[in-house]
DNA sequence: ATTAGAAATTAGCTATGGCTAACTTACAAT
DNA sequence: ATTGTAAGTTAGCCATAGCTAATTTCTAAT
């Protein structure tokens, strides 16, 4: 899968570029530097050099796009960071709010031939801690139709399939709540005006209240079909 | 044991010094660029900014010497090297001519939490595959008394304790004679003029021959003490 | 059609850590 | 003591990838 060897700049610019236009923002200069937590003028300055290398379509003024060589790049890189969350939370018993950073580090470390062992010793998962689909060796993903948990209505069993958001802070904070992927709770009640979801864990019969702003960033699938 | 954030660079250059002092050779601008696979030229730039920060003495034209600061990195940067190694052998079947390479790069993309994991994952073990020690986290390291095997006797019975090279043609070699830490063999037979030892493999009962030079670099202990 | 303001780009820096080519220094052999 | 040579250093490059400040472009509201 992989294509020739590149720098770190170039596989961060890449994944950020596939994972902004993935969630369904658009990847301009701006979103780009705020992601990378770089100043716009730099950005421009990379995206140049991605053109030049043919990663993406570039037109100055314009929102990019990946060409199929940078796709291929942010998958990969994608892919590790994901194997390598789910490693360090499986082999490891490292918290899952906790393996993002590390993630994020190592992505651009581990070796081809470390990537396949480490997803051979986990037995080829198709999803890491948080849901996220882990690209496979040919390049092809994972695809669900998810929806948030405010998207269903009171009275819908759902299994919480993916949690969009990294920061350590709301991890801990939905995993002390036990809403965990694999997980699957009854919509007891929506409050309304964006307010707050009350829930019921199914397994353990408790009921607990999730702001509106946290209960999207949970998504979730109907029943609790595996 | 971590003093703070250092380049991979500084990482490289102290560990360097370390181990060419360590080996019993002298750290000087030569050595150390053949040991980074760097021009001499590179190497005093790196020298001079060293010695700003206070990790190394540094005389022009006069090998160096690391500091208590630089000895710190050095033996953090050995730690994380083989606690890694150890790791990807025992928790995922690497080889131990693979390993080397692999930790080369992981060394500088752990974090402080993860190594300490590993360690406890592997129950903090003192050697590594290689029978090379793996400084602990105060900095203190074990230290054995071993011999090359040329320097054992005719019929003496030895343990091998460590081996000094990291080239995976030569560890696939020694590999496949049986020769790796922990076994223990017969000196059957040493020919004269830096010739050939003849050893006997006390597990297997089978014999086998090591070039003199190979032989050199067996580190072994007498007896089969643990 | 104009135009204000946001978004993006350009120009010109910086730091890191490589390199080659030219030079200086140390020292061992005479 | 002199001097040739290897070792080491200096000077002047280069590439990467960040930054600020100044400028240009796009667009949406008038
Ligand atoms: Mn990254
Ligand atoms: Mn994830
Ligand atoms: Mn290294
Ligand atoms: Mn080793």
């Amino acid at each position: 899968m992989r294509v020739k060897p590149q720098t770190r700049a170039v596989e961060d610019y890449t994944k950020t570029i596939y994972t902004i236009a993935e969630r369904g923002d658009v990847p301009t200069t701006n979103a780009i530097a705020g992601e990378l937590d770089v100043r716009p003028a730099s950005v421009t300055g990379m995206l140049r050099k991605l053109a030049a290398l043919q990663l993406i379509r570039y037109e100055p003024y314009r929102p990019v796009e990946l060409t199929e060589a940078g796709r291929r790049i942010a998958l990969e890189v994608i892919r590790h960071h994901r194997l390598i969350e789910t490693f360090l939370a499986q082999a490891l018993g490292m918290p899952w709010d906790q393996v993002h950073e590390e993630a994020e580090i190592l992505e651009h470390a581990i070796s081809e031939r470390l990537e396949d062992r480490i997803a051979e010793a986990l037995g080829h998962p198709e999803f890491d801690p948080h849901g996220d689909p882990i690209p496979r060796r040919d390049g092809t993903i994972a695809r669900r139709e998810l929806r948030p948990l405010p998207a269903f209505s009171s009275g819908e069993a759902v299994r919480i399939a993916r949690i969009r958001r990294q920061d350590a802070e709301a991890l801990r904070y939905l995993g002390s709540l036990g809403l965990t992927p694999g997980t699957t709770v009854m919509i007891h009640d929506k409050a309304p005006l964006d307010g707050p979801l009350t829930l019921e864990l199914r397994d353990l019969g408790t009921s607990i209240v999730l702001a509106h702003h946290m209960a999207q960033t949970v998504m979730a699938e109907h029943g609790d079909a595996s």
